[in-house]
DNA sequence: ACACCATGGTTTCAAATTAAAACCATGCAG
DNA sequence: CTGCATGGTTTTAATTTGAAACCATGGTGT
C-alpha cells in the first residue's frame, strides 16, 4: 500500500487518509495519546509491540504531521509524543471504531471499557450522522457525489 | 498483527475491530461495498490491487461476518460479496475518515467528492459526538472507564 | 462440435515488510 | 566508576505482499 504514496494525487478522500496513518499500530498509538500517553516507553508497555516498529509508527505520524515531539514534560532529557490539532481529529474516527467494537465484538454479558462524559460519568452517547435539516442519515440514506 | 487473534480476548475495544477489519484493503472494499459494488471483478478493477489480495481479503471479510457472499444478482454463475448488518455497521467509521481526509487532505481549492444526502442532494453535517445531556463532546471531555 | 473470450479465482516466486532480539547511547543514582 | 533505566538502532529470520502466470468454468459465435 505504501506504493500509492507515490501517486496521491489520485487516491480518493478515504485513501488519502489511511495512507497518512499508515496502519492499525498507529492508530493504537493514537488512541493511547488519547488516553494521556506520551512517552516511547509508555506506548511500548501498553501495545507490547517491538521497538523498532514502534519508532517507525511514531517516526511516521510525526511525518505526517499526526503527532509531533515536544520536550518531556517531567524536564528529562527524553521527548514526549502529543497529538497535533490534525492528529486530534482522528477522534470521531476512534470512537466509530469503538461503538462498532462494542455492537459486534463482545457478549452481552462481556465486560469492555466505556467512553463516558467527564462532568458526570454517564456514557456518551452513538455517534450519529445527520442531514443538513438534521434527520439521522444511514448509509441508504446517502450517496458521493462529484462537486 | 496477525498473531494477536491467537489472544483475542486480550483485546481491546478498539484492537478487536481492527483485527477483523484486516488492513486497509479491507476497508476500502467495504467502501466500495456502500457504493454499490459486488462483484470481484469490480472491487479489482476499482482498487488496482492484485487478484490473490483480494481474494484474501474477501475471504478475511467473509470469515468475520463482515460480509457474504450470495448468489449473482444476475444470475450468473458468480457470487456477489454483500455487507452483512456488522458490515454496514462500519458505515459511521467510513464517514468519519472521510470527513478527517476533507479536513487535512485536500487542499482549499482542491475538489473532492461529497457525501450528500439523497434526498436533495445536500453535503451532509459533521459527525458529532453527544453526551446524555445532548452536549456535543471532544476527547476532552471523556475518558475511558472501566465498567 | 469447436475455438475463443470473459470472469473469477489459485499458484508461484521475488521483493518488501515485520518482528524479535541483540546491541548502542545517554543520563542519572549510589 | 558501576549499574541501571530510558529510548532508541541494527541485525537477522520469518511473514506478507504483489505481479504475473496459470487454471477453471461458463457462455458465444460459426
Amino acid at each position: 500500500m505504501a506504493k500509492r504514496v507515490s501517486h496521491r494525487d489520485s487516491m480518493c478522500g478515504v485513501a488519502r487518509p489511511l495512507d497518512a496513518i499508515g496502519d492499525w499500530w498507529s492508530l493504537l498509538i493514537v488512541r493511547d495519546a488519547f488516553d494521556g500517553k506520551r512517552r516511547f516507553g509508555e506506548f511500548q508497555k501498553s501495545l507490547g509491540l517491538a521497538k523498532n516498529i514502534l519508532a517507525a509508527r511514531l517516526r511516521n505520524l510525526l511525518a505526517h504531521g499526526i503527532m509531533e515531539a515536544v520536550p518531556a514534560a517531567d524536564g528529562s532529557a527524553y521527548q514526549d509524543y502529543v497529538l497535533t490539532e490534525k492528529g486530534r481529529g482522528l477522534f470521531p474516527l476512534l470512537v466509530a471504531l469503538r461503538q462498532w467494537g462494542e455492537d459486534f465484538f463482545f457478549e452481552p454479558d462481556e465486560s469492555h471499557v466505556l467512553l463516558v462524559d467527564r462532568k458526570n460519568g454517564l456514557p456518551v452517547r452513538r455517534l450519529e450522522l445527520r442531514a443538513q435539516d438534521g434527520r439521522v442519515v444511514g448509509a441508504e440514506d446517502t450517496m458521493v457525489r462529484l462537486p
